[in-house]
RNA sequence: GCGGGCGUAGCCAAGUGGUUAAGGCACCGGAUUGUGAUUCCGGCAUUCGGGGGUUCAAGUCCCCUCGUCCGCCCCA
């Protein structure tokens, strides 16, 4: 393979794709504005030890899937494989925690060494939510409102929202036990893979996609059993407030979340469109984040959604295309050519948006691109124009279609007045 | 990290061991030396992802490798 090309699982966003990108971007802030959300803005790159203490040792991101190297001075660095480590260390780093409860969101490129697949990339895109100081929950509510909100607004259709309550690290300790201790019993049953979870990460077990395991665990202990009074009465006040704004969910006691940090609520949106990485968005409370990476204790939720996996579901309802200039600028001669350069400037300036044709090449040809950009006029400059110091400005789209549309001869100043 | 499918031009694609690798789209040039559709003419792969092997002969068969897609794992 000796042609350069972009490296494994990194693609590239061209002309044709972004126009959808930056519809996502620009509905996302309009949502993050109205609901009183500021964005923050954290470096790629970290210091390893961050999402070690952050993520989890033990977790698949961090165990197996970070980009890890040795910087010149010596230091472990990482490309941040979530966002939700930066934006915590950054706000505990600058004392926002001091300043009252936070509402921030971020955006951009995350990296996990990964197998690519259908909506799995080894850079990725995120937008996210985080919500810092705030344990009311109601703060849950609001903050998967807005997500859903964002997701209904953008059309994207036939998503569904699950939910379960993990409950608080007293309650997870103790389920855990429990869970281990039965399925030990039962250890000869399970497939490979959740043999290997009972040591590592037992709750994954739970959302296991073997049929058999799954039938197996139809008898287990479940985690809704688990949970403390205090847990399930709050549980109950973040379903009660999405009933209370309409929004549809699914109860899914089988619903753990990979990074270690989560507690209590815990939702995905998914989509059965998108195929084996079926989650849209996913997100949950982790109030215990913030004091772990050495702030104060604070509670707080969030969620992160995924650019590309959102992108594959809007670009199959239809694609967004970048909008046509509004001018198009025609020259050929030695004239002609600096004074097209002069006038498309100052349209540009003006405001408007204006191709101009840099080829020199023969007017039918100029006219052909000038056609296919579909741009509304055509300002035609050449030789005999300069040298009256006129242009001739020509409507590309009127009611009879095609070529032979009246032209108007005006002068640059009479030009710049009309398009004032 | 594991399993499977697929790699012929920017894109789609014919080719099923035998001389110079169809066709379409897109793009470029010309017919039209100053006006957009259509049409017509011409150009656009010394080579089939890369390397090695089998053979008189390889895009076609074999091996390795890279990439890509799908699934597992994991996750947004």
């Amino acid at each position: 393979m000796d042609k350069l090309q972009s490296l494994r699982g990194m693609v590239d966003l061209l002309p044709q794709s972004t126009p959808l990108w930056q519809r996502i971007e620009a509905t996302a802030r309009a949502h993050f504005a109205r609901a009183a959300i500021e964005e923050i803005r954290t470096p790629v790159l970290e210091a390893t030890e961050l999402f070690a203490r952050g993520i989890g040792e033990a977790t698949d991101v961090v165990g197996k899937e970070m980009y890890t190297f040795v910087d010149r001075g010596e230091r472990s660095c990482t490309l941040r494989p979530e966002g939700t480590a930066s934006v915590v260390r950054a706000a505990i780093q600058h004392g926002l925690l001091s300043q009252g409860p936070q509402r921030l969101w971020y955006g951009g490129p995350m990296f996990r060494y990964e197998r690519p697949q259908a909506g799995r990339q080894r850079q990725f895109h995120q937008i996210g939510l985080e919500m810092l100081g705030f344990a009311d929950p109601r703060s849950d509510v609001e903050a998967i409102a807005v997500a859903w909100d964002l997701l209904a607004d953008l059309g994207v259709q036939g998503l569904a929202l699950e939910l379960n309550s993990l409950g608080s690290s007293d309650d997870r300790a103790r389920y855990r036990e429990q869970l281990v201790a039965w399925l030990s019993e039962r250890a000869d049953q399970l497939d490979p893979d959740s043999q290997d979870r009972l040591q590592r990460n037992p709750l994954r077990i739970l959302d296991s996609k073997n049929p058999d395991t799954q039938a197996l665990l139809a008898d287990a202990p479940t985690l809704a059993e688990a949970l403390s009074p205090e847990s399930r009465d709050r549980f109950a006040r973040v379903t009660h407030g999405l009933t209370l704004l309409g929004i549809p969910f699914q109860l899914n006691p089988r619903l753990v979340r990979g990074l270690d940090y989560y507690s209590h609520t815990a939702f995905e949106i998914t989509s059965t469109q998108l195929g084996a990485q079926a989650t849209v968005c996913g997100g949950g409370r982790y109030d215990g984040l913030v004091e772990q990476l050495g702030g104060p204790p604070t509670a707080a939720i969030g969620w992160a959604l995924g650019m590309e996996r959102l992108a594959i579901l809007l670009a199959q309802a239809g694609a967004a295309t970048a909008a046509a200039p509004e001018v198009y600028v025609v020259s050929r001669g030695e004239q002609a050519e600096p004074l097209a350069l002069q006038l498309a400037r100052q349209l540009r300036q003006a405001g408007h948006a204006v191709d101009l044709d840099l080829t020199g090449a023969a007017f039918g040809k100029q006219f052909k691109r000038a056609d296919r950009t579909g741009a509304r006029w055509a300002v035609v400059i050449g030789d005999s124009e300069a040298e009256a110091g006129v242009v001739l400005l020509k409507d590309l789209r009127g009611a009879s279609g095609e070529a032979s549309q009246p032209e108007q001869r005006l002068s640059p100043e009479e030009l710049l007045q009309r398009f004032a």
